[in-house]
DNA sequence: TCAAGAACGTA
DNA sequence: CGTACGTTCTTGAA
């Protein structure tokens, strides 16, 4: 080591040394379940931490090549030229690491037209004249030409990526005879057959070297070719402009216009977020930790400390809360620890003081005033502590901040929606969490005023982060609507037993003997719902043709059982089919029985935050996916009843609101005429692709234009359209031709709309809700198609979603607000049921009617049809 | 016991 | 090679 007082440079070239540790590790165990291989981002990273870690570089910069075109081919165009095309797989690689560069802020150079090389030259050089010591990182041998006293060059050795030789001018002497310095007139004599530069026949290193001592120099050698005997003396004259050129080739460029100096590349903390991201996307978890302790986070130990002190939580009494809590000014966060939904501890946060207390009547009673006002509350995750409270009959008042909405407002993608998770990306802080593999837990989680606490401060760095759109997403739609929510979960719906479990019965029956037959047929008895069993049915003992590859084996889906009952007729594939689709339905009925409570209704729990699009999800069960497609399955709606006290249901569904939303957002006229027609869509739309009469399209044009229409909301191509429709993909692809011919700025929206995304890196609904895409710029092609897609639904799905949201949470406003008993009970994205007391109906329907209607201003009339009846399956018609 | 994959229900 | 979800079942590894 050299003077330890001097700073560091460490300079890499990226491109070479990644593309060794893409050959070294095996790509099975460096592949992302989206497909991405990572293997080169995580040998170069880790062979990068080792490096850091070893060398401690006070100063650093990886550079890359920008493509094989350079300065040099522009000079001889078959340099390099017999290198094989770098692979797919590793060139995708590159932006990714970069990335990861990037988060751990490692400036990453790159200049058009010069390789690596020259910029690791360029550095080197200002860097040893700048009182810097140099370390190199290449795989390139030319790069031996930069080593001296200031500058070593750490070289790959053969051994792999995680072994680097060092050069300093001794070794380099002991190791190829001559100074670094000379080391390309050597590389000029020997030819390089890796840069496709060919050199002196018969020439290899140890004659190179006896020249170059025995001369001097390379021009001197080659004035003097003559002296040499033989014939290698006869090659090296014979190959002289070789040689001249190869020596041109070979010198690195050492005044490269860079726009960085060498005290610019100071090593600076990383963005602890930015790596979490990248390394979560990139399903890299051994190397968090190692690239944290190597590249410093910028948090001192004694920093990482909260900037503000965790206060202490105080128990009160139920007076002196109350008393502080009417003391209180700002805002003030709510935590209610809830156990089987109901109350048992609350507590209450300020930036600096906490409060807490266990729930109970008393306590309830003192608290409703407080609780029902209009005081601002912030919660993380409100819906369930809201629900609690209206068991205790208190309903929540002041409602001003979700910390779980808007963080899943700003990053719709991600599954970890705890608050400990918001803890530590919004605040860089730890929420003290229970060991829970403890049963007296050494280490205590937060308490719930400290909850609150943590949750106040999140709420203040999510309202730093939040767009204004996003906000107001949050605020006007999101807040009113979790209330709302609240209220659809506690009322449920009324289900009746033995509707379901006189149907079960039935079903039992079917299943029972359809089995016994398919076994007869087969001549044995196995597992009907065993993929595997019934591959070796299908495949093997009735020697049907194999379908579709899966990757365990072969399909035996709905769609391909249908093909092959049409190219191979088999009995036992007929009652297959209704053998899964008797037991699909026993086993819903079976779900939904077992989920009706002692009131006789089931409460589906709503996820607000269950889709990246902006709509709902349900669970627990799902009510929104109750089949409704077969005249069989909907008596399974049937069971679906108004409840008692209550006098009918009521549904009521937008129809076509995707399509609706396109030609408002696309302008398209075509498509916007077609709505203020009032002529059936699909007839209108088929009327003007097949150029007919409305009155004289047919079934099949209907069929598919619908087909078409709905298809665009997804990306669909010519090849799914096809599929789907069951024609040949030109027929498929010309019925685009001839729909975008008269529907033109449908796709014109639908481009614009992606190639906004892409310069954007979001997606946003008529009303502001975003959604990110980072793949939409992927190298990965599979990557980038699938995000572009998602993109171009995005917009269309979130605005009806969040129509959809705005006509709801107005709807029980309204409801509400006239002192009607009528309610809403389910959300199933484009559809509401609404359970509507005696006397209620006119009232009620003319608030649902009007409030579906008025939920958006489009340039298209939001259609609403509603129905009535005593259950659901009644009520849908 | 858990996770992954296949299958299938909805908008 | 069509978006967005949740649930159930089987299977194979832990």
């Amino acid at each position: 080591m050299t003077d330890s007082a001097k700073p560091t440079l460490m300079v890499v070239d990226g491109h070479s040394l990644a593309y060794r540790a893409f050959f070294a590790l095996p790509v099975e165990n460096f592949t992302t379940k989206d497909n991405q291989h990572t293997n080169a981002i995580y040998g170069f990273l880790s062979m990068l931490v080792n490096l850091i870690k070893a060398e401690q570089p006070t100063h650093m910069a990886i550079a890359f090549d920008t493509s094989r075109h350079s300065f040099r081919t522009d000079e001889y165009p078959e340099y390099k030229a017999t290198r094989s095309e770098t692979p797919q797989e590793f060139r995708g690689q590159i932006p990714l690491l970069q990335d990861c560069l990037a988060a751990m802020s490692i400036p990453v150079l790159t200049k058009e037209g010069i390789e690596a090389d020259d910029i690791l030259a360029t550095l080197a050089k200002q860097g040893s004249e700048q009182g810097f010591d140099v370390l190199v990182v290449s795989g390139d041998r030319d790069t031996i030409q930069l080593v001296n006293d200031e500058v070593t060059l750490l070289y790959p050795s053969v051994q792999g990526v995680s072994q680097l030789k060092r050069y300093d001018p001794t070794t380099v002497q002991e190791r190829y005879g001559v100074r670094p310095e000379q080391y390309p007139d050597i590389a000029a004599l020997v030819g390089e057959t890796s840069d496709n530069l060919p050199g002196v026949p018969k020439v290899g290193e140890k004659t190179a070297v006896k020249w170059l001592t025995q001369f001097g120099s390379l021009d001197e050698l080659l004035d003097r070719a003559e002296e040499i005997k033989g014939v290698v003396g006869g090659n090296l004259r014979d190959h002289m402009d070789d040689v001249r050129r190869n020596r041109k080739l070979n010198r690195l460029l050492t005044d490269v216009e860079l726009p960085v100096a060498p005290a610019d590349l100071v090593v600076v903390p990383a963005d602890v977020q930015a790596i979490r991201d990248i390394f979560a996307r990139l399903e890299f978890r051994t190397l968090l930790p190692r690239v944290f302790d190597a590249v410093g986070t910028g948090e001192d130990p004694a920093e990482s400390e909260p900037a503000v002190a965790l206060p202490s939580p105080v128990e009160a009494d139920v007076t002196a809360l109350v008393a502080w809590l009417q003391a209180q000014q700002g805002e003030l966060a709510v935590t209610v620890v809830t156990n089987g939904g109901l109350a048992t501890r609350i507590g209450v946060a300020s930036l600096s003081e906490l409060r807490e207390t266990n729930w109970s009547d008393d306590a309830a009673d003192a608290l409703r005033p407080w609780l029902e006002s209009d005081a601002a509350k912030v919660f993380n995750d409100a819906k369930p502590q809201v629900k609690a409270l209206l068991r205790a009959g208190i309903r929540l008042g002041g409602l001003a901040y979700d910390t779980l909405l808007a963080g899943w407002l700003l990053r719709p993608s991600l599954p970890d929606k705890t608050l400990s998770h918001l803890v530590e990306r919004y605040l860089g802080e730890k929420l003290p969490v229970a060991d829970p593999t403890q049963l007296v837990p050494e280490t205590d989680g937060a308490t719930p005023s400290q909850e609150a606490w943590f949750t106040l401060r999140t709420a203040a760095a999510l309202r730093e982060d939040v767009p204004e759109s996003v906000a107001s997403v949050l605020l006007d739609i999101e807040l009113p609507t979790l209330l709302t929510l609240a209220d659809m979960e506690m009322a449920g719906v009324a289900v009746s037993h033995d509707v379901l479990s006189t149907f079960s019965g039935e079903l039992a029956t079917r299943t029972d003997g359809l089995a016994t037959e398919a076994f007869a047929l087969v001549g044995r008895e196995f597992n009907l719902g065993s993929p595997k069993q019934l591959q070796e049915v299908l495949f093997e003992d009735l020697q049907l043709p194999k379908t579709r590859k899966t990757k365990t084996g072969y399909s035996t889906d709905a769609a391909v059982l249908a093909d092959l009952q049409e190219s191979h007729p088999h009995p036992f594939l007929d009652l297959l089919l209704q053998h899964r689709e008797a037991t699909k339905l026993r086993q819903i009925i079976e779900t939904l029985d077992t989920a009706i409570k002692d009131d006789s209704r089931i409460h589906t729990t709503y996820v607000q935050t269950g889709s990246q699009t902006g709509r709902l999800s349900s669970t627990d069960p799902n009510l929104q996916n109750i089949p409704v497609r077969t005249e069989e399955s909907r008596r399974i709606r049937s069971a679906f009843e108004v409840g008692e006290g209550y006098e009918t249901l009521l549904t009521a569904d937008y129809s076509q609101i995707e399509m609706r939303i396109m030609a408002h957002l696309s302008g398209d006229e075509g498509l916007i005429e077609a709505f203020n027609s009032g002529e059936d869509l699909h007839r209108f739309v088929g009327a003007r692709v097949f150029g007919v009469e409305p009155a004289d399209v047919t079934s099949a044009m209907r069929t598919k234009v619908k087909a078409m229409s709905y298809g665009l909301v997804y990306g669909l191509s010519a090849f799914g359209l096809s599929k789907q429709l069951r024609i040949e993909q030109s027929e498929a692809k010309q019925l685009m031709v001839e729909y975008f011919a008269r529907f033109g700025a449908v796709r014109d929206y639908l481009r614009a709309s992606v190639m906004k995304a892409k310069e954007d890196g979001y997606t946003e609904t008529i009303f502001g809700r975003r959604r990110p895409f980072p793949d939409l710029s992927s190298p990965n092609r599979v990557l980038r198609e699938n995000a572009e897609r998602a993109a171009l639904n995005a917009p269309i799905q979130g605005s009806a979603a969040d129509v959809m949201k705005i006509a709801l949470f107005r709807i029980h406003a309204d409801l509400r607000a006239a002192d009607m008993r009528s309610r809403a009970l389910l959300q199933i994205h484009d559809e509401l049921v609404v359970e509507v007391a005696p006397g209620e109906w006119d009232a009620a329907e003319q608030i649902v009617r009007s409030q579906m209607a008025g939920a958006a201003d489009l340039t298209v009339p939001l259609d609403v049809q509603v129905g009535r009846g005593r259950d659901w399956n009644e009520a849908a018609h």
